[in-house]
DNA sequence: GTTGAGCGTT
């Protein structure tokens, strides 16, 4: 199984690289999606990470939480199910 | 050469 987790409050020159390695300092990372805006093009500064192991999902959390995070205190929680894509 | 709340489109 696996769980997604929100992290927010990112410094736009923040990368998916330094997010995946910041999640794998504690745990296996699934993939990790940083959210821009889709149609201006601009970072938007929060992203999504999924890792496979729950607990350590949860200390990742716990532990990046408020965390400074490339001069930033990012926020991380854990994520909300995303809206399924709508057929018609 | 910018901006700041916060939950994504594969």
């Amino acid at each position: 199984m696996s769980k997604n987790i929100y992290v927010g409050n990112l410094p736009w020159s923040a990368t998916e690289d330094e997010v995946r390695a910041a999640f794998e300092a504690h745990g296996p990372v699934s993939s990790v999606k940083l959210i821009e805006d889709r149609e201006t093009g601009r970072p938007r500064g929060f992203g999504f990470v999924e890792m496979d192991d729950d607990s350590a999902a949860l200390d990742a959390i716990e532990a990046l939480d408020g965390k400074d995070f490339g001069g930033r205190n990012i926020k991380v929680n854990e994520a909300k199910p995303r809206a399924e894509r709508p057929r018609w």
